[in-house]
DNA sequence: CTTATATAACTGACTGGTCAGTTATATAAG
DNA sequence: CTTATATAACTGACCAGTCAGTTATATAAG
């Protein structure tokens, strides 16, 4: 293996390990991936991989902590940009399918909820860090969407959460349960109708919604 | 201990030990689970416990598939048994909060994600067999309530996915995020909360939608 | 442009401990 | 005495983490 001198090199090499770390978690779970598997799948030794962290829990919760973080302030971002409650709703519920399909965030969920026993830290961080970040931008949608007089919500917070239920749903379904085609859910149109369901249920005024 | 010699102490050693099994692989996740603690914990030795179950693999696969059975056939009934399609929906969404707090369900689904990698013909049969079922029960509801005029469905099979994320969301909520109880959460407020919702959704006056 | 020296990245054999599964032995019950 | 149930000591495989040694690369000296 060629050498990682410069600083950009080396933090290459760390992000592959990363990335070969989640695939091992993954499909084996924490405690039955082997650190020499890990290494040899970023074209390394195990004791390179030692270079870089210091022990399986450290590699552990520098994979998760790492992963979170673009798409927290890229749901931020979606749901505090939007001209109206109703936009950002449309932006957020088509944002979704990308974040399924196309970001290791579902495997990296996957790997957090099947190893949270092991790690109960990490997982109280990632709730205050991640989950109660998320829940908030979306409550303060709804918030909003009240104050201005599109949406008609009572509690926001508890309406955030069947907001968000259908995309761990979708995650844990695609990584999980979607192993065989047959099984394959088509998640434009699983979104597209959950926008519309949520539009109607919490539309402003009854005699008049559209 | 004392000698399980009848057919029924046999069984009720039995069940003491899945349980014990749970427990062990829903702390410690199924490689890290120790047999010898899982036969403690049911206050046997190791070797009685290899007199109940051939393998590690066989505990969990039994585990997996004992306990999932009767809430199906509740669920079942629960749908078919109402009178109209809005009262199965008020019978599932006012059932949701004790599946999720008085049975092991949440912590079996927990076990199985967790470790679905290393048993993909276990997650195969719980699809077919657990997961399609009560989504096919849903979703009849559904087209009942379409045929009677009761509801506006557009996509019956879709839309059940999206009857049942909250119950996903608050299974996976109550075992992993739920450690401290500042992040409790009302499953009553959060049900009766999605029961309105998804009958205002799917409300099927046409003079309020469209 | 060599060649020598220094440095840090990297390797893989080894160790200590763990644990699934086996088996020789003990004992309760008929 | 015989059989079924239970135990605990045992075995063999496995793996995280270590470390003595190797090698690629940078740089200084000739």
């Amino acid at each position: 293996m060629l050498r990682a001198r410069t600083p950009a090199a080396k933090d290459e090499r760390r992000q592959a390990l990363l990335k070969a770390a989640l695939d091992e978690f993954f499909d084996r779970g924490f405690t039955a991936a082997r650190m020499d598997d890990i290494a040899r799948r970023a074209g390394l030794s195990k004791g390179a991989l030692y270079l870089y962290f210091d022990s399986k829990d450290a590699l552990f919760i520098a994979l998760i902590e790492t992963v979170a973080a673009p798409n927290v302030e890229k749901v931020e971002h979606l749901a505090a940009a939007a001209p109206s409650a109703t936009a950002a709703l449309h932006a957020l519920t088509g944002f979704m399918p990308h974040l399924i399909r196309e970001t290791p965030l579902p495997r990296v969920v996957k790997v957090l909820l099947a190893d949270a026993g092991a790690f109960p830290d990490v997982v109280r961080r990632y709730r205050s860090q991640v989950i109660d970040r998320v829940l908030a931008a979306i409550a303060a949608v709804l918030e909003r969407g009240k104050r201005s007089g599109e949406l008609a919500v009572d509690d926001p917070k508890l309406t955030a959460r069947l907001v968000v239920a259908p995309v761990l749903l979708s995650a844990i379904w695609s990584v999980v349960f979607e192993i065989d085609p047959e099984a394959r859910v088509d998640l434009d149109a699983l979104f597209a109708l959950h926008k519309k369901m949520l539009l109607h249920a919490l539309a402003a005024n009854p005699d008049a919604a559209k």
